[in-house]
DNA sequence: CATTTTTGACTGACTAGTTAGTAAGTTCGG
DNA sequence: CCGAACTTACTAACTAGTCAGTCAAAAATG
């Protein structure tokens, strides 16, 4: 399974990059501008425009900054026993959002405008073809350790991913934190009643 | 329960919501333009105007509109046996956007700028406060009449509005309606282990 | 080693295009 | 002939992106 994009940034890159996450916290995607970069930048537009030709490119890159971050995160997992494992990475995909609601909020947009952006779409893809590959090779190794139940892992890992989208998407939609917390005890609910084994 | 804004359109404010509606489904919420309205609606820009002092107006309008409809979709239900009326329900909020791709991308980014929209905010909340109790008095019937176990409704209620949130958010960011169908044999899943009664 | 040249990282001023919204005047049915 | 429903023409604000020129530091040159 490949690692998403093993992509490195400059020092200058990164502080527009993280010029990039300033601006977009405080006014969302919709409203992000050059100008609003730029001034977190402490640069002119045209600073922002020598390193990057385009609106578009920066936001491609910057998808990039923020995923490889999100990616070193989960990989940080050290764990080996199936069942804690499984829930420190359905912790982290849950929690992280629940730690910066702001970028929850511009990430959701962002995800919102992938059918017009393939630039988007294929790195929203690509990051969770990686986290599937993550949970399901947990699920696979439960299995395979008599942990969990005979289950079919893909099943399981797409519906699992389900209930964290749809934690995410309402925690925005509804303002309302406490969404994740619910989608927690779904998803142990949910893996109760298909992957935990009676026998133990 | 109180339902969601009983308003009511003149002809000329529905077709104004008809061009709105498939200036939306062709370019997106993000790429929505007063023009773009009127050119649909066959009129001048000052013409849009004319109906609605601003375009948060007509938005917020617009989402009446087309939450009204669906609300009126789900009303149709007519089944009684709470087990198959849930899964009518379920069906409801899994097919309706199945089979009309444009239009969930462009409630999604519509849903991605409550936020930072209080009317959208307010429009969206309202909806979903809607099905929820809808869904959890299917439930709570279900139990009375002992067809379903005696669980915490507005808990399995929740639970079930987060996978087909799940469900919605996947198929447009990934452009993939399969994730309608995984979705519901998730819920169906869910519902087995929590709802199903042994003893029937 | 001193000087010139090149280069990377910018700035300030600009353009062309787009946007929501306005204002004044026109058309037309009851 | 009045008022609802417009039209045409406009404005002010904002957008991404361009361009010519600046400046310091590194590299090349004599």
């Amino acid at each position: 399974m490949a690692e998403p994009s093993g992509r490195t940034f400059s020092e200058t890159d990164e502080e527009i990059m993280k010029a990039t996450y300033r601006a977009l916290r405080e006014y969302g995607y919709a409203d992000l501008t050059i100008k609003r970069i730029a001034a977190e930048y402490g640069k002119s537009t045209a600073a922002i425009h020598y390193h990057y030709d385009t609106k578009e490119e920066l936001l491609a890159a910057f998808l990039d900054y923020i995923l490889n971050r999100f990616v070193a995160s989960i990989r940080e997992i050290e764990t080996t026993d199936p069942e804690q494992r499984l829930t420190v990475l359905l912790d982290k995909l849950l929690v992280a959002p629940q730690e910066n609601p702001d970028l929850s909020v511009a990430l959701l947009e962002m995800r919102s405008q992938a059918p017009y952006n393939e630039a988007f779409a294929e790195r929203f893809r690509q990051n969770d073809e990686y986290v599937r590959y993550l949970v399901k090779a947990v699920i696979n190794h439960g299995i395979d350790e008599n942990a969990f139940a005979d289950v079919d892992a893909d099943r399981v890992t797409r519906s699992l991913l389900t209930i964290v989208e749809g934690a995410r998407t309402r925690s925005v939609v509804f303002d309302d934190v406490s969404e994740y917390e619910r989608a927690r005890a779904t998803a142990e609910e949910y893996v109760d009643a298909t992957l935990r084994r009676v026998d133990a």
